[in-house]
DNA sequence: GTCAACGTTATTGTTTACAATCCTGCAAAC
DNA sequence: GTTTGCAGGATTGTAAACAATAACGTTGAC
């Protein structure tokens, strides 16, 4: 691991000493941090020392500090007195949690998008059903990854909830590993294709109950789905 | 809108100790601040400075910071850049929504529970439905507010689900000012009683379906009273 | 009288230094 | 052989000093 591998932006006017460009602001930190942690690069139970990730980020331990404590709030990281934090490891059993408080907040997400669709959200819902199609038929399992987000941000974004909409990011980002492994999970598509076309449709029907059970299936499916590949 | 300045409320620890204390650690400061803003010492949009705080609480202004960041992102307070935090303002609106997803969530958990209920829980149950009846009847307010706690966070605990009890904890920390107002509106009880005691039947009764159909009918009606209160 | 430039003050953001705590390894005693 | 006590080092918790920023009031010009 390279320890000086930051540009040294040395001082124009040569006689001054200092090499060191220490300053990442706490807000920037933060969102580094986190991004660091859902994209994986920052594996579960992986130590984080103050001192090391100061180094790493040029920011100060107090800016460090700040950081943790936020995204520990957030559950990413763990924190025990006098002990450190590290990256925080979601168990199956938790992961299944996630999926099911997901479930009860989408699936009333869902009603309300089906009483809100308005014709542009409409078209925009009967495009992504129709790529997702052609993704499981041509085996695009990224783009039907990208699909599966554009659709359930796309519904939470319709029904207008806010609140809930803060909820499901916070949860997501807790276990984003999940989603990534099940996504790649062969067969797996092929199983939930037919229930997000299911939720577009009761949705572009304008059918909230109808919208509401679709959703919640499909979100119960994927807890099994998780449940069972363990791992 | 008077620019009140500072917090003057007086710290929870009642006894003075020696004036020169200077040592608050940063997680017991974090509970009490939260304790402050939810119990209504420090009311909304009162500007929460560092170092007010820190003389206030006998922390060092570090600490005071970091639980700042921490209550921000729980939510409680609001902060902005070299601007300072202040103590966050929920709009009816945002209360409206945090009372809908709480239904979403806890009608979920009221199935769990159905499905879960043992004989000891049963009978809690029905003594809360007791109380609860007799608290109507002799119009004993506080009573009936704490048996309402209770039935709530008994049916959560029931349901084993602690991501949703997570989630509605900090949920019911943000619109904890609606609650409290809307349990003091006269003749509010008379009317959610018996969605109340159709709750509690139904869960008795091992009816899932029944016992979230109600616990959701019920918070619909607890957002139409926000709704209405306005003011 | 209004408006704009400017300096002052209050408050936050950041860094550094210091103290407290915990883990590790080793040696000595039982 | 196991356990206990004790340095030593690593890491976190705390405090105080320093720098940067934005709000405020004043002065001066038009």
């Amino acid at each position: 691991m390279p320890k000086e591998s930051s540009a040294t932006a040395e001082a124009p006017h040569g006689a001054e000493r200092s090499r060191r460009t220490p300053s990442t602001p706490a807000p920037q930190l933060v969102a580094m941090l986190r991004d660091a942690i859902v994209s994986g690069h920052l594996v579960p139970n992986q130590r984080l020392v103050e001192a090391d990730l100061s180094e790493e980020y040029n920011a100060s331990r107090g800016n460090v500090r700040i950081a943790l404590s936020e995204l520990s709030v957030e559950g990413l990281v763990e924190r025990v007195q006098n002990r450190g934090a590290r990256v925080r490891a979601v168990s199956v059993q938790e992961a299944v949690e996630i999926t099911e408080v997901r479930g009860a907040i989408e699936a009333m997400c869902a009603s309300k998008a089906a009483k809100r669709a308005g014709p542009d959200e409409i078209r925009t819902l009967r495009s992504i059903a129709e790529r997702m199609t052609h993704a499981v038929e041509t085996g695009l399992l990224t783009e039907y990854s990208q699909c599966n987000k554009d659709l359930h941000s796309l519904i939470i974004t319709m029904s207008g909830q806010r609140t809930a909409a803060e909820t499901i990011k916070r949860l997501r980002g807790q276990a984003v590993r999940y989603q990534f492994r099940l996504s790649n999970h062969p067969g797996r598509p092929s199983v939930s294709l037919p229930q997000h076309l299911a939720i577009i449709e009761a949705v572009c029907s304008h059918d909230p109950d109808a919208a509401s059970e679709a959703m919640s299936r499909h979100l119960e499916s994927v807890a099994e789905a998780i449940r069972s590949s363990d791992a």
